[in-house]
DNA sequence: GGCCAACTGTACCGCGGGTACAGTAAATAA
DNA sequence: TTATTTACTGTACCCGCGGTACAGTTGGCC
């Protein structure tokens, strides 16, 4: 780079990154061609493949930035939703507020999921990949698993709902939610369902108000 | 063909459907090749092209023989739960019920929503296609909220909850138990959650039993 | 006997993933 | 000041696949 000045490789890795996460998410993965993203980048072929060896470590490299940005973002906002209420029911209440919220503001609606969009192209990728998608939605489990744990020892749970399919509703709920949003082109029903699991969580542990 | 016999063209076109919706279903859309298609049925490209002009319109009449045959599903489902049960609210549950031991019976778990897939690949698609995805979600709203408002006019829900959201969290619950079942390799994971759905349509309208 | 549906056969184009290296500009360490 | 490393560029090439074009063929039905 001659003139504006070469970029640190690791810019040029996030750049191409960015361009990947966002074509993958409205293409899929196997439409996604390398010559479009180094258009994006303003690099050449060889520059791509000195950044990854080949396709499947892009899409490896992808996936793990999309899990660790994921786990930040679910460790800060239950974090704050923990300091804005000392009960852990109240809190996860809010924390889940708190993202419908943040799923409601987002310009253009959900981007998309990219555990969803590579389940969706399983055997384009290694089980390497595969692997990291599966431990990615477990951890997500656990998490849960984790904050329902907590409420159920304060307030008694329903008998009839297991803890651990309660907390994988949520993955369901926010990938079927993301899904819905898309294909209706209505931004707003992402939070809604966000909401609704909001209220079952409710309704489990301080019941319906009615009865 | 000269020995087994000529086959009549619907065979060989849903032949295709079939390699297709299998194909489309684990690796995608974009990496689901003419050619592969084609070795499966036995047949050559010519032949392809004979029966779709373009990959567009196998993507189509892929997408509308699924919306189709789901809408018989539920269609016949749902009847024979109403069969079962005169009351609209037992009814669905019942229908819920079915459902989930429709999907827990299914081996090797389910093959994968077709919606789902279209809609991480809405830019590989024509402006029909994303429309004929979104009308077939729609429809599945409709035809809950339909059976929701029978049973709201019975039992007065919690005010809380929209019929329409509820409606659509169907839809959501299904595609996210789908991906879940798919990314952990576990098939009892999507028969939960439709029966954890169930859990929240009884709470709704028959409250918890606390409180 | 002729028409038509359902194909086959052949030939070709362009794009994109991937390989293989050799070369080079700028920053950094010795 | 020189050597090394990082982050690329440039060139050249192979192959699979979507897609086009169109002429020919085969079996069944009226």
């Amino acid at each position: 780079m001659s003139e504006a000045g070469r970029r640190k490789g690791t810019d040029t890795r996030e750049a191409l990154l960015d361009a990947a996460e966002s074509s993958v998410l409205d293409k899929g993965f196997a439409a996604t061609s390398i010559e479009e993203l180094i258009a994006d980048v303003g690099i050449t072929k060889s520059g791509f493949f000195y950044h990854f060896s080949d396709k499947g470590e892009l899409a490896k490299a992808l996936l793990q930035r999309y899990l660790d940005r994921e786990d930040s973002l679910f460790d800060e906002l239950f974090a704050r939703a923990r300091q804005l209420h000392d009960d852990p029911l109240h809190a996860f209440l809010i924390g889940l507020k708190l993202m419908a919220e943040l799923m409601e503001d987002l310009p253009g609606g959900h981007p998309g999921c990219l555990v969803a969009s590579y389940c969706y192209q399983e055997n384009m990728f290694n089980r390497d990949v595969r692997e990291l998608n599966r431990e990615g939605v477990l951890r997500w489990r656990e998490r849960f698993r984790g904050y329902l744990e907590e409420i159920a020892e304060i307030y008694p749970p329903r008998a009839e709902v297991s803890l651990e399919d309660l907390a994988d509703m949520f993955s369901a709920i926010a990938d079927g939610g993301i899904i819905l949003s898309k294909v209706v082109r209505d931004a707003t029903l992402l939070p809604k369902q966000l909401l609704l699991y909001r209220e079952f969580v409710r309704s489990v542990f301080l019941g319906t108000g009615r009865n």
